[in-house]
DNA sequence: ACAGTAATTGTAAGTTGTACAATTATATTT
DNA sequence: AAATATAATTGTACAACTTACAATTACTGT
């Protein structure tokens, strides 16, 4: 007889050797310096105690856009989170516990508003996207390609503020584009095109942890964006 | 007692009240003028009769690229088609015929090496884009994001020349990126910009069909576009 | 008052994008 | 043989954007 304290997602994966669907899930932070991502230790057989994205089973009642958010909420205690469907990897032998579909998404969160418990109780750990441990199955391949992703994204949209404070400063923001593309850029061309686009609004406060003189914090404008949206612009 | 004739996948549909995976095709082909689609009329139930994208079930053993290709080349003949996958979709009531997450696919081909025997076949039809019939499910949002896909990957990936005739001319390749564009480009300032891009070659020989002058015939040259694409290109 | 530190600001040169029309090569007609 | 009709081919000036580059400013702590 099978051990009933499993969790019910172990008992489907053992008991279906038809095709399952999962979702796993690329989780994105910024911590001011360096863009780092959500691992979990995996409890689960094949590959227990390595280390692995955040991922789980789509339920039979529930659309896969839906297994993602619950996946993702169920680590972060959050639920306005962006998010975004990746890629679909469907080799046969990804998963060597069976013939597992996954679906991958990307999601980008405030490192700052971040429940350490729920993390602990999960296993979960925020690990720099420079210092990756090895990953499981496919994993590395779609945290490559989420990176990819991102930069595009980040480049057409401003999800960018998805990773930081609701306020921050320029060069807060020049950090993460920094760290995003990997690349160094110059201040003056930075700020002159970003402030260009009119959709950050200056606040009278500044940011004076980082330096002397202080950094003006800013708020994305996101009611000026709508406006600017339908023109098409772009960033970077 | 269920009628052995009935199609493996029709029996599978039924007898699964589990998650079922597809893959859905939308195939963009290009007639000199517009691009069309290759639509068939549905044979199954639910929506039998119907105008649908070309679809079919992921088999147990094979990666969901491999069904897809599967499909594509049932239908076409044809083994090396530009082919990318494009999003899954998962609603739980996208299909009422059950639960069924579809991974839709992309591609693009060459109308002129078509077989019409495998399409009357299969009751397929090249379909203009702008007389498009209504589609079953979501085909329609399928298509739609395909579009904006092909846009995007047309303006950063020179995959355009699938749609053509190994050799055409200027005036042709313009015709394509204005349909795939739903714009149109200024002669002078196309030309100048295509052939700057240093991954065409041009022929002795001339297209006597569109013109008393005749236009040269180019052809793409993917050895010169590989030296290139290791420093960032970008078209249009 | 001074020193130190990071934030802020401007300008010139190069590159790319855009708007716009005359000339050329050929087949057909006269 | 010359004239005509048709679509292909070619150039240039201006505007917009990108890039490279360093001095000044605002503040805190000594």
């Amino acid at each position: 007889m099978i051990n009933d304290t499993l969790p019910v997602n172990i008992a489907q994966y053992q008991h279906h050797d038809k095709l399952l669907l999962a979702v796993d899930c690329i989780i994105f932070g910024f911590d001011g310096t360096g863009l780092k991502v959500l691992l979990v230790k995996r409890e689960l057989e094949p590959m227990a105690g390595k280390w692995s994205l955040v991922g789980g089973f789509v339920k039979q009642n529930e659309s896969v856009n839906d297994a993602a958010m619950r996946i993702l909420s169920q680590l972060t205690g959050f639920k306005n989170i962006f998010m975004e469907q990746l890629h679909c990897y469907g080799n046969t032998d990804r998963d060597p516990g069976g013939r597992v579909v996954s679906i991958a998404y990307f999601a980008l969160i405030r490192i700052e508003d971040h429940a350490e418990e729920l993390l602990k109780e999960h296993n979960a750990k925020w690990v720099p996207l420079d210092k990756l441990p090895r990953l499981i199955f496919d994993h590395k391949q779609m945290l490559d390609l989420s990176k990819e992703r991102l930069r595009q994204r980040v480049a057409n949209h401003p999800i960018g503020f998805e990773l930081l404070p609701e306020k921050f400063t320029l060069p807060q923001l020049q950090n993460l584009y920094e760290a995003i593309y990997e690349a160094q850029f110059d201040k003056r061309n930075f700020n002159r095109k970003i402030l260009g686009l009119q959709i950050l609004q200056k606040l009278e406060e500044k940011d004076k942890t980082g330096s002397r003189k202080g950094a003006f914090y800013y708020v994305f404008d996101s009611d000026n964006y709508k406006k600017l949206e339908s023109e098409g612009i772009s960033f970077i």
